[in-house]
RNA sequence: GUGGGCGUAGCUCAGCGGUAGAGCUCUGGACUGUGGCUCCAGCUGUCGCGGGUUCAACUCCCGUCGUCCACCCCA
């Protein structure tokens, strides 16, 4: 085979799209019972949309970019998420409402130059949410709800909100030097990476996963801890009201996201499932990021979630739904008479049913066969015979009955018999 | 980006210096107008790709690509 699949992207074959609709299908009505309305933005943008947006010292930006030249020389970047795209099509079609939040929904494949492995892809599918224009902590909740909403709408159960509240630039400043002062003292004990962070960006240093510097974090202080009025009122807020829908969580101190425009309210749904990649989706409240891109002030709070990852924890958890797709009916010709009346008959009931049928003339065993394959609840017979009495003969492939049929009365016997399932 | 495992039929895999195999699937038949069970017969391969060692390589060595696992990071 001379060609494949470039590495990272796959093809979602058709045993498997059902599954995509399924859980596209429930995102979207999440989303929309929560009022957000879809947004669909370009694959690429300028580069520098998404250095600014996302932020110069983060990954994605640094290693995981799909950047390339068009033919004006222009640098452009495949999307690797949302939300600075999102951001820039509220600001460049004026989205803002007068008074109250602009709620958007999208879905759609994402790029990162990352090292495939399982859960993780380099086109990947993300939904996502964006609620703009509220600094109000309820805005948070019902991000998250949706969030969790979809997941458990998907099937899902064994699921772990966590939360966590990464302050303001009122409160920040003065945690990260404290952050920074205390990591001074420990920074021999930390590896290679968080060496490096302590001074670019200590908050990450708490993201860390090794094993020898996560036994330093007790010490450390906490954000939570340091949170200014407003901020600690926010958060409390936020708790107060995922008590009252009843949605369990965790408060994580050591909850930091990847992306640097994040303020207040943080958030990540992870699957007991899965391994290493058991993030399935994450977000928060972002109320820099629009000043940032050259708009006006303005508050917004959102998430995305991957849905390879969703689809994989459904197949974990065994609770991935039955998306058969089943033809209502087979017709199977008997003879070179039946054979004749088979375009014009499988065109009628088309119009009305799924109807599937042979088209390599074999005997009515093989046709029967075939029908059983592909779950055809019906068969229609035709032959010399029914040809001949204007009828067909109608095999049920579940209780092995069969009956004949007027030709003239089949839509409406066939109505009246798959109804009855 | 780092370390490791694995690439043999459509699928799951065995084989291991000397003529490429099994099960499932598929096709046909037993059952000449009727599926699922059973039995019989048959089709399918550049042994991922490229080099090297050897009289001889699916097998050993090197490289490469792909894939999986862990780490990093994230969705």
């Amino acid at each position: 085979m001379k060609y494949r699949a470039m590495r990272g992207t796959r093809d979602i074959l058709p045993g498997e799209t059902r599954k995509w609709q399924f859980a596209e299908g429930v995102f979207a009505g999440v989303a929309k019972r929560y009022g957000c309305r879809e947004i669909r933005f370009p694959i690429f943008e300028a580069t520098d949309l998404f250095e600014r947006g996302i932020g110069e010292m983060t990954d994605i930006v640094k290693k995981e970019m799909y950047t390339f030249h068009d033919r004006k020389g222009r640098s452009l970047t495949l999307r690797p998420e949302g939300t600075a795209s999102v951001v820039r099509a509220y600001l460049e079609h004026s989205l803002a409402r007068r008074a109250g939040v602009v709620k958007l929904f999208y879905m759609g494949p994402m790029f990162r130059y990352d090292r495939p492995g399982q859960g993780r892809y380099r086109q990947f599918h993300q939904v996502g949410i964006e609620f703009i224009g509220s600094p109000d902590p309820q805005a948070d909740v019902e991000t998250l709800e949706i969030l969790v909403g979809f997941l458990k709408g998907l099937g899902l159960r064994n699921l772990e909100t966590r939360i966590n509240s990464l302050g303001c630039p009122v409160c920040r400043p003065g945690y990260q030097q404290s952050l920074r002062d205390a990591l001074a003292g420990i920074t021999s004990s930390l590896c290679e990476d968080c060496i490096e962070r302590v001074e670019r960006n200590p908050l990450r240093v708490l993201d860390c996963k090794q094993e020898k510097c996560r036994l330093q974090f007790g010490k450390l202080p906490v954000m939570l801890d340091h949170l200014c009025g407003e901020c600690d009122d926010h958060m409390k807020r936020v708790e107060e009201m995922l008590g009252g829908i009843r949605l369990p969580y965790r408060v994580d101190p050591l909850l930091v996201r990847g992306l640097d425009y994040y303020t207040r309210t943080t958030y990540e749904v992870h699957h007991a499932g899965l391994g290493s990649q058991s993030a399935l989706g994450g977000g928060g409240r972002y109320d820099g990021l629009i000043e940032q891109m050259g708009g006006p002030p303005t508050p917004a709070v959102g998430f995305s979630a991957g849905l390879e990852r969703a689809l994989l924890s459904l197949d974990e958890e065994g609770a991935s739904p039955d998306v058969a797709e089943n033809p209502d009916v087979f017709i199977a010709p008997a003879d070179e008479t039946g054979e004749r009346e088979i375009p014009g008959l499988t065109h009628r009931l088309r119009q009305r049913f799924a109807v599937e049928r042979d088209y390599r003339r074999r005997n009515l065993k093989s046709q029967f066969k075939s029908a059983a394959d592909h779950g055809a609840r019906f068969v229609i017979i035709l032959g010399e015979q029914e040809v001949a009495e204007g009828s067909v003969a109608v095999k049920d492939m579940e209780s092995g009955e069969q009956a004949k049929v007027p030709l003239s009365a089949i839509e409406e016997w066939l109505e009246a018999n798959l109804a009855s399932l």
